[in-house]
RNA sequence: AGGGGAGUCGCCAAGCUGGUUAAGGCACAGGGUUUUGAUCCCUGCAUGCGAAGGUUCGAAUCCUUCCUCCCCUGCCA
């Protein structure tokens, strides 16, 4: 099926895997009881339909960004491609950092992006929270295999006898245990005997092992805190390192993708579902892990601690602030879920570290939305235009396409008077070179109305340009058969002063000013203090009906989104992107 | 003697079981269409694949040495 894509998406190494997989039928026998367990609640279920399973595993400690949207498409999509199924799993196995706010939104997230977990057939939706009694018995298993031991060192003293990237570490005296000791200890801690950090269940690898993470890494500890979905039942907790394995292979996953940093763990990650496939917890197809780069964004901060840090010292308001790059900050911009789909599509999946220019994303997002949206007219700052030979007691009726390259959205009605509002950038006393807008003597078309000529122009008492006066062509209204007897190169958006509504507006840009905030001793000293701008301006009015979410093209400015404080008496847009502009001053 | 990864056009990225002129996208530059200086359409854009050697009729693809960058010493994930 792969083929039928590589016209349109391009491949990559992780779909090249998984082709040989398949090809290599590497689960033609893999069972699926319908619901996650180890061997023996697979053992006589029947042959997965899902030719392969993914999952999208996050942390309910944190709004999701746009490095976590990358994960989701590329996990969702394979899963859709190859006729697979993906899973979302809460990896919530720290219960002091986790709760259940973190999972709504995470979900609703996902959603937005357009993916389903659960359908009719199957409800992939879980927890890593709900296989604590597996983790526990799969720590038995290797308890009783002399593959896991209780160690009563301090924290301080395991740290100290892991030796350094250079050195190897030293045996815990507590190492060579009987596994009965183990047993009871293991037991014991279960029961709520022990303080927090007491002690702690240990692998038994290797201290002398040149990757650090198999020196008998800790993959049990005592935390006597209440987690969000298991409440007080447990005040032991599984390890990420133990644990997330072990999730795999009880959701019969077929390729686990995680990040570059978890490349190390790997081998960690084999040792655990070996041993516990040895011990039949597991049965084989055992999942695999494999690693890609993380995305980073220039002029974007992803790190979710710096993320906390901005809106904990409210440098922005919140996690949905449009100048977040939070999924829930992005619906509120504007970023539409197909242009995330597209960025992806064009940045590939690889596992070379990279920065992709913001500009990429961007622009994908422009590409959706020059698509996805209907037109309407604004004028963001104001000026008068006067038509002088035009009745002031006349309305002209004019009719706007609603999107330009969709006929099939049809048409609208604007008034055209008198008196006008223009772009105050639409006119020029003296204009630079290449200028086609209004200057004095210059003519233009008023878009969808006539083409007028520049008489005349008043200053008000700064010295700015306050009006414009023109006289108009009567027989050049667009649309009719004269309508290009005057030939013009401009041609510009205009509002009547009498049937506009005034709106609020939020251009956003960039929250910071350099390529890479990262590289600041205090990444906060690279905000940008103008990443918004608040201004009240006119709107066609047609825009008085309009919704929450509902996303225009402000035509010759940008895309824009009717945010969510949008009341009654006041309609507030932000700007989710200007349009290109090649015309550079 | 730590270990694990990565280096192909400004930014991404195919190709890497050696074989015609090194895909594609974005950006950029020209041109065309256009009642959005938008969109759209065309054209151009690496004698070069981190460097140096080597093997070969032939190397981005194989070998050797070197250079640069990223990750790893949580009872976080």
């Amino acid at each position: 099926m792969s083929n039928e894509n590589k016209n349109t998406v391009p491949t990559n190494f992780i779909r090249n895997i998984i082709d040989k997989n398949l090809e290599a039928n590497l689960y033609a026998e893999k069972k699926w009881s319908g619901q996650p367990g180890p061997s023996y609640a697979h053992k006589d279920a029947p042959i997965d339909t899902a030719k392969i399973r993914t999952r999208f595993p996050p942390e309910p400690n944190g709004y999701l960004h746009f490095g976590h949207a990358k994960s989701i498409i590329l996990n969702f999509t394979l899963a859709q491609d190859f006729n697979g199924r993906c899973h979302l799993r809460f990896d919530d196995t720290n219960p002091e950092k986790e709760n259940e706010e973190y999972v709504k939104s995470i979900i609703d997230s996902v959603h937005w992006l357009g993916y389903k977990f659960e359908d009719e057939h199957e409800n992939n939706l879980y927890y890593a929270s709900n296989y604590f009694d597996y983790m526990y018995e799969a720590a038995k298993v290797l308890i009783n295999a002399g593959l896991a031991y209780v160690d009563k060192q301090t924290a301080e003293e395991i740290r100290i006898n892991r030796g350094t990237l250079i050195e190897a570490g030293k045996d815990s005296p507590f190492r060579d245990q009987s596994v009965e000791e183990n047993l009871k200890l293991f037991e014991e801690m279960k029961s709520g005997q022990y303080q927090d950090g007491e002690m702690v269940l240990r692998a038994k690898i290797n201290m002398a092992s040149p990757n650090i993470n198999l020196r008998d890494p800790a993959i049990y500890r005592i935390r006597h805190v209440s987690h969000h979905n298991t409440g007080n039942k447990w005040c032991i907790y599984p390890m990420y390192t133990f644990a997330h394995p072990i999730e795999d292979a009880l959701e019969k996953i077929t390729h686990s993708i995680c990040t570059l940093e978890f490349e190390d763990q790997r081998p960690f990650y084999e040792w655990v579902l070996k041993k516990l496939a040895e011990f039949d917890f597991l049965e084989k197809p055992l999942p695999k892990q494999h690693e890609f780069s993380r995305l980073n964004l220039s002029h974007v901060v992803l790190s979710k601690r710096k993320l906390i840090q901005l809106v904990e010292e409210n440098h922005v308001n919140g996690w949905d602030d449009p100048r977040m790059p939070t999924l829930v900050g992005a619906k509120r911009r504007g970023y539409h879920p197909k242009g995330f789909k597209l960025f992806m599509d064009r940045i590939g999946v690889s596992k070379s570290d990279s920065v992709i220019d913001y500009q990429t994303f961007e622009d994908s997002m422009r590409e959706v939305l020059n698509e996805e949206c209907n037109r309407k007219i604004a004028v963001l700052n104001p000026i008068k235009l006067i038509i002088e030979n035009f009745d002031e007691n006349h309305t002209e009726i004019c009719t706007v396409p609603n999107h330009p390259q969709k006929p099939e959205e049809g048409t609208r009605e604007v008034k055209l008077t008198k008196e006008l509002w223009i772009e105050s950038e639409d006119f020029e006393i003296n204009p630079p070179p290449k200028y086609f807008r209004l200057f004095p003597g210059n003519k233009v078309r008023l878009r969808y109305g006539f083409v007028i000529e520049c008489t005349d122009y008043k200053l008000n008492d700064n010295g700015e340009v306050s009006t414009v006066f023109c006289k108009y062509f009567p027989e050049t209204k667009s649309g009719t058969a004269g309508s290009d007897a005057v030939k013009v190169k401009g041609n510009i958006h205009w509002l009547s002063t009498k049937f506009s509504k005034q709106v609020t507006i939020r251009n956003y840009d960039r929250l910071f000013l350099s390529e890479n905030p990262n590289e600041f001793d205090n990444f906060l000293d690279d905000i940008n203090k103008s990443s918004i701008e608040t201004k009240s301006a006119y709107c066609e009015e047609s825009i008085s009906d309009v919704q929450t979410g509902e996303q225009f093209q402000f035509e010759r400015h940008g895309y824009y989104i009717v945010d969510p404080d949008t009341d009654g008496d006041e309609i507030i847009f932000n700007r989710t992107a200007t349009l290109r502009d090649t015309w550079q001053k």
